[in-house]
DNA sequence: AATGCCAGAATTGGCGCCACTATTGCCGAA
DNA sequence: TTCGGCAATAGTGGCGCCAATTCTGGCATT
């Protein structure tokens, strides 16, 4: 069986094509912290050769997505739980900043994000999907700062833990309270309360952290 | 003739190797910002093969030491005063993180930043060796905190302007004055004053910028 | 039975090559 | 003379190959 990965958002270039699937196979926990890449058989199952490959993972290393060994090879990057904390720490401090940066968002963005969130509610029952629209949703609050490169560095950790939350939001018994939380973040955006968001994205945050600790072996 | 980049920090591992040394030449502004790097030219120059720097330069672009456009190749980063000032202002709020964690230092690892900061001091005539110094001071006082990623990005987003901050040593009068703030700030570390050392580090860092802005075309 | 060692296999490191795309410089037409 | 188009050139994108290193499984030794 040959596995062509999915190419929804593949629009072309190979490097970044590469490493786009290869973060979306770890983000989607196709592969494993901790589980080594074989090149040569993530190539073929990519469909590209192996030096393309090598230049998307020495990307994603540089991203701390994977980690390099020397001649060893790469292996996808695993956290404990201090460097899981130090990670919410930075979020903590960025996400603070872009979200206070954030002038009112149009009416057409906040209903993307209402709706982004309806779906994730209607998803509650695939774990999944949740956790796609989920990454969707912070992501694209983000990019609503025009503090660009403090966005594009907290995207980047937003996704080093993706693998971790993925798994945590899996366990988790009542998913809609996910989108309860954003419910209460979408207010405070609208009546443009900025402490009030910064406030509840930390909750919402902390919440995500307490499930993914006892994950974490 | 043949050029062989300075390998003196070079362990080993071509890529690694590669994407120092690239590093280094943006730093010493031997490349130039919004320069054009031609990857067989600059394969030559460095001795090694084009797919090996091609690895090096991905790394570079996700540091954002370099940009990539597609079929167009790399150009050395080049930042507007709009992005560095974002970029200071990032530092602003991870270099006070950083300091703030830092637990008093030993006293081997103060004494080496004194005499760090006299060779500093004696070196006002050569700008490049102020600056190599310089950086080698600021990056060692980050290498303190036990907040081992934030230290890791910090150390990213110094070097992304250390080719600006080059220039502005050079034209700079007074060079004496960048080791007499170092001063005040060993003297905060000594003494354990934690917002002391915030404070006089943010003056240093903005004394820094406003030298750099003028010189941003 | 446990441990150290050695050859074979598997995997990574680095390189040169060819196809494709952008750039350039030239030439002819307006 | 200037501008638009076209061919030659330069440079990037992607691939397969071979050397070097690490891993693995079997064998001998204690």
């Amino acid at each position: 069986m040959v596995e062509v990965v999915d190419d929804s958002q593949l629009a072309a270039g190979g490097v970044e094509r590469a490493a786009a699937a290869v973060r979306s196979l770890i983000v989607a926990r196709r592969l494993l912290p901790g589980e080594q890449l074989r090149q040569d058989e993530l190539a073929r199952r990519l469909g590209l050769s192996r030096s393309t490959l090598r230049e998307a993972l020495q990307a994603l290393s540089v991203e701390r997505m994977v980690t390099y060994t020397r001649n060893r090879g790469y292996t996808v990057a695993r956290f404990g739980a201090e460097e899981m904390q130090q990670l919410y720490q930075l979020r903590d401090f960025s996400e603070k900043l872009l979200l206070e940066s954030i002038s009112a968002p149009s009416e057409e963005e906040f209903a993307t994000l209402v709706e982004l969130n309806e779906r994730i509610r209607a998803a509650a029952e695939d774990p999944r999907e949740v956790v796609r629209l989920n990454d969707e949703f912070h992501l694209k609050i983000f990019d609503y700062s025009p503090l660009r490169i403090l966005a594009e560095e907290t995207r980047r950790w937003w996704t080093m833990s993706a693998a971790y939350r993925a798994l945590s939001v899996t366990t988790l018994q009542d998913r809609s309270l996910i989108a309860a939380d954003h419910d209460g973040m979408l207010e405070a955006l609208r009546i443009g309360d900025s402490d009030l968001l910064v406030q509840r994205a930390y909750k919402h945050r902390h919440a995500s952290l307490d499930r993914i600790i006892p994950t974490i072996i």
